[in-house]
Parts: structure tokens; sequence; C-alpha cells
DNA sequence: CCTGCAAAGTTAGGATTCCTATCTTTGCAG
DNA sequence: CTGCAAAGATAGGAATCCTAACTTTGCAGG
């Protein structure tokens, strides 16, 4: 190491450790427009995650158990963060009535906007994927399916709401296309969904 | 949104947008993986991120300034930081010769050791991208390179160290490989780098 | 029915992170 | 040599996020 001037071998090598190193870029910059977004409005990372995450998924998964295993901290922290929330006006309790222990949470008027601001945070991301070829573009989002499933297989991450997990899914062959029993359509690769709000996990 | 069962828009859409989620995704997996390598060692992320940098990156960079701005946080915490790591014997600072208010860093052997260990933290996600066929990984690898140089492009990311943005690399075209002046070696488009320690950015 | 256990969420207390603001020392340009 | 900028340190405080203990509620087995 200190006999050569120059690191030769480093990610020289293979491309994985350059696909991971490209990874950690494009994590960072999300990180840092997050950041940006939540100086403006004065939250914290997690408060805006949480007002996003409730804008988009349906409300069986509102709760500060799901949200906490979904953002992987404890119900403690969560439970802070949605009192945070509701100090602040950005979200509404409503009791379960099956179950009076729970009770899931909904945006308010001005948290509903705060979210559809702050969603567009990686808009400028989005732009830079814009660039690509279609082709390239599909290409990239099937790998990266693939990817995630592998994580996903091997109990890396334990959340995620993609087709390929989804009790609702059948899987096609080279004569069928894959098909969602809920939504009833038929399914082309580039249609598989990464982050469905109506996703109900697989068991096995 | 309330009048359908089915929140039947979302995702559905682009193809774009599925590749953000599924960005999301990977970056929630590397940020479990790095927090799990850190309490095995009881360091804190930012600390385990540091190590890792030094041991790969060389002197001129493993500054507090340049350290703060590569992690974008501010002088004051990375000097904490550093500060935090010596006291843990990790590592020690070596005045630079040429301007007395100024240090570099370096491993010390239990620093080493450490930083060679929890920069397997990946390997996880190394295991995942191997399942891609040869191909398909030297075209994520491209696309990602793409995406982030236009991060650079447009100021989302202020710090990268890819071949695209050196002052070493002399870029090819149909008739011509790429070329790195330093390393006087022809680059093919998978050989491009994306975190070289030998990186010297291009002004322009 | 009721007893015990598990699950949802809360609270308290503390360690850590990371900020702003201010300060010291040093390099450098005019 | 004067003034300014840059490197880093320090102090103080807000916020994050943890562990541990607690309350309330649902549920299953006897």
């Amino acid at each position: 190491m200190e006999n050569s001037p120059f690191n030769l071998d480093y990610q020289n090598s293979s491309t994985e450790s350059k696909i991971i190193a490209a990874f950690e870029r494009i994590s960072q910059a999300f990180r840092v427009l997050l950041w940006n977004e939540c100086t403006k409005h004065g939250l914290s990372p997690i408060q805006v995650q949480v007002l996003i995450f409730v804008l988009y998924q349906n409300r069986s998964k509102s709760r500060v158990s799901y949200l906490a295993s979904e953002f992987n901290m404890t119900k403690a922290t969560m439970s802070d963060t949605v009192k945070a929330l509701g100090l602040k006006g950005l979200i509404e309790k409503e009791v379960d009535p099956n179950d009076s222990r729970s009770y899931s949470i909904s945006l308010t008027t001005k948290g509903r906007k705060i979210a559809e601001e702050t969603s567009l945070f990686s808009g400028e991301i989005l732009i830079a994927i814009n660039k690509l070829y279609p082709e390239d573009k599909e290409n990239l989002l099937l790998s990266l399916i693939s990817i995630i499933h592998h994580l996903y297989k091997t109990d890396i991450i334990a959340i995620q709401r993609m087709c390929l997990t989804c009790v609702h899914f059948i899987k096609g062959d080279t004569d069928h296309a894959h098909f969602c029993k809920l939504l009833n359509v038929e399914l082309q690769p580039k249609e598989l969904r990464v982050d469905c709000p109506e996703h109900e996990l697989k068991e096995n």
C-alpha cells in the first residue's frame, strides 16, 4: 500500500464493487435532497418520510408499529415522531374500531400539502434518470428489482412491497405474462411495482 | 383518492418513479447494514464511514474539511468525530509540513483492522449484484455512472471521484478508448471508476 | 370465566449526533 | 504589516433514537 504511489487495485477489479460505490453516491444524493427539503419546512428527515409514506400507502399501514419497522426504528422513536407530527397539526389519529389499542394516522389538509410538496424532493434525480434511453431505464429497473428481491430473500431487508412477494401476484412464464389478482390486470415486466400500496406479504 | 379502494395511479405511471423507489429501498439496505456493523464495534455510522474512507482514499483527502464536505456535515461535527476516533486510538494525526493549521489522519493498526472488517459490510449487497448476468451488471454500472454524472452537472452532488470529471481523464470517441493520463492506461467503459483515490477535479 | 401472555403504544431517561456561533492560529495578498 | 480568509477547535443546545419499564387491550388454553 505504501510502496506504490497509486492504489491501482482499488476498485479496479470488479464491476460489482463499483456498482456499490455508485449506489452509495446516489444514496447520498437522496439524503442531501431530503435534508434540504426538511430544513425548508422545519421538519426532521424521518418526519418528512412519514408524511410521504402516509400520503401514498394505505391506511392499514399507517400505524406506529408498521412505520417503525418500515423505517428500521423502535416503536418508542416512532411514537415520538408521530406525536411531534400531531402537535404540529400535520396528522390526525383515528382509533381502530376493532382494536382500541391501535390507531392509524391520516394527513390533515396542512399535512397533505407539505407531503405533496416534499414528495417532489427526488424530482431532480428523476430528471437525471430521464436522460437515459428508454430501454436502459427498463433494464435498470429490472436489475434493481432483481437486487432487491435477492436482498429480501437473504433477509437483508425485511420490508418491501414488490409484486414478487405479494399474495396477489401470479408469476408468469414464457407463455404468460405476470398477473395481479387484486387489480385484475396483466403485468408486463416494466409494469412490476416496487412499492405498491396494496401489497400484502406472501408467507413462505 | 378516497373514492377508489385502490390507488391505481401511484407508481403505475412511470418507470422513473419506480426506479427512485427502488433506489430508496437499496439505500435503506445500506443504512441497515452499516448500522449493524457499527453496533458490533461500538462506533457510530459516521465514524465507520470515516475509517473506511481513510482506508481507501489517499492522504491529501483525509482532512477535516474534506471529510466534512464529503459527508455533508459541518467542520465542527467532523472535528468532533475525528477527535472521538483519536481518543479510541483508531487514527493518528500528522501535521502538514506545508501548513501547520492543517493535518491529515491515518489509520493505526487497530483502526485499519476495524476499517477492513467493516468495509465488507456491503458484502451481502455485492452477492445480490452478482446474481445478475455480466452484461446486465455492466449496463447497470453505466446507467448509474450516467445518473451520477448528471447529478453532478446539475449541482445536486458536489463531490464525487469519477473519471468523467477528473483532470487525468481523456474522453474517447468511436475510434479511441477513454484514457487515464495518470495511470497511463486505456479505459474500457466498464473500467471507468466511480470513486478513484487519485481523482482530481477538473475545473469548468 | 379467568389467568397468563403477547401485542400496541407511551413514557422516562440518557447517550449521541450534529447544528450554530464564536474563537485561535496560520497563511497569504496587497 | 495589515486585513482577510481558511483550518480546525470549543461550547452550548436542539433533536434523534435508543433501552427499559409501564399501561391497556386482545386472545388463547384450561
